[in-house]
RNA sequence: GGUGCCAUAGCUCAGUUGGUAGAGCAACGGACUGAAAAUCCGUGUGUCCCAGGUUCGAAUCCCGGUGGUACCA
């Protein structure tokens, strides 16, 4: 039996009420793999509902979330070290640990091992790269060849990155921090486009009125920018475009409606993305009631 | 009831003097190892309202319907 158990699934698949049940079937413990729901104060749009982690009045233990302030700069990076850290505690306590999430890079990052340096911020070759065009900076990138992995490098910002980032290797060619990959069941939860569709819409009014436009002025109040919540996507972005006068209220609804869907979509297309790079995933129907949703799951995992 | 205008992709519309049609959005597919809910790339899916006519050839011109719309009664 592999240590580790993943739980994934577009938005509204129900993966975190499904993963809760498992764990607490299992006395297992969950770490989020989400991007979004490590921020504290993003809980109405991110869709973090912490009633969720409690089955038949007992809590399950969760990680990676509300780790960070809004505003923060979570990357990447600091998700794998994070990750590592809460697993192999996990693992110390005897507990069964489960990684559930929709950030598709944060699950792949893990179960591959991702070998990513350390890399500080270099103002001055920042500065440097700042006003050259995207053609120079692509040309200066290929000239740090060969590069095992990188980034797309469609945006200026992204090939300036890049660029520091090889530097960094060049200048310190063992600077790879060594995680090994994890193995692990992946359990993916399915849900056929037409479902799919619906629930993300009835929850969106749900969430707007839950408050998710006051959750979204709040934080503007505490200081953090429009720009960095727009560019946190979705809810915060709408919302923030609508409460600073950009757009209408109809316009928010419908294009952030939009933006889910399409999202939702873009998460099937990484997972479909890791079946073909050599992934297995055990699909479950969203629609199954819970215990026969943990009777195939346990199936898997006691063969994996 | 009369007159004008409109009818083309899922939606909003373009389409020149007649040569079987194309934009935006949506949708769909994909890429993606450092903010990934981000970022980027690709794909046109059609009874041109219906039925006649003119023509070598009709989305386009003519006639008659149907539906919508505006104004006049």
């Amino acid at each position: 039996m592999k240590k580790l158990i993943t739980v994934l699934g577009p938005t509204a698949s129900g993966k975190t009420t499904f993963a809760a049940h498992l764990a607490s079937r299992l006395d297992g413990e969950i770490i989020s793999a989400d991007s979004r729901q490590v921020y504290r104060g993003m809980d109405i749009g991110t869709g973090k509902d912490l009633a969720d982690y409690r089955i038949g009045g007992n809590p399950v233990p969760y990680h990676l979330i509300d780790i960070r302030d809004a505003g923060d700069k979570y990357t990447l990076f600091n998700y794998q070290h994070d990750f590592h850290k809460v697993y192999s505690d996990v693992l110390s306590r005897n507990k069964t640990a489960i990684l559930c999430g929709g950030t598709g890079l944060y699950i792949e990052s893990v179960l591959k091992g991702y070998r990513l340096p350390d890399v500080p911020e270099n103002t001055v070759l920042r500065k440097r790269l700042e006003p050259k065009s995207l053609d120079e900076l692509t040309r200066i990138l290929s000239s740090y060849k060969p590069l095992h992995n990188t980034t797309d490098t469609d945006t200026k910002k992204r090939a300036i990155r890049a660029i520091e980032i090889a530097d960094f290797q060049r200048k310190h060619p063992a600077s790879e921090l060594d995680y090994p990959p994890v193995e692990s069941v992946i359990i993916g939860l399915d849900i056929d486009r037409e479902s799919r569709r619906q629930k993300i819409s009835s929850r969106l009014k749900k969430r707007l009125d839950e408050g998710m436009v006051a959750e979204v002025q709040s934080l503007l109040n505490k200081g953090v920018s429009p720009d960095d919540l727009i560019y946190y996507g979705l809810e915060y972005k709408f919302v923030t475009l609508y409460v600073t006068g950009k757009i209408n209220f109809g316009e928010m609804f419908s294009e952030l409606e939009i933006a889910i869907h399409r999202f939702a979509k873009r998460q099937m297309t990484w997972f479909r993305g890791m079946e073909r790079r050599g992934f297995t995933i055990h699909w479950l129907d969203f629609s199954l009631p819970v215990d026969e949703k943990i009777e195939k799951a346990l199936v898997h995992i006691r063969n994996s």
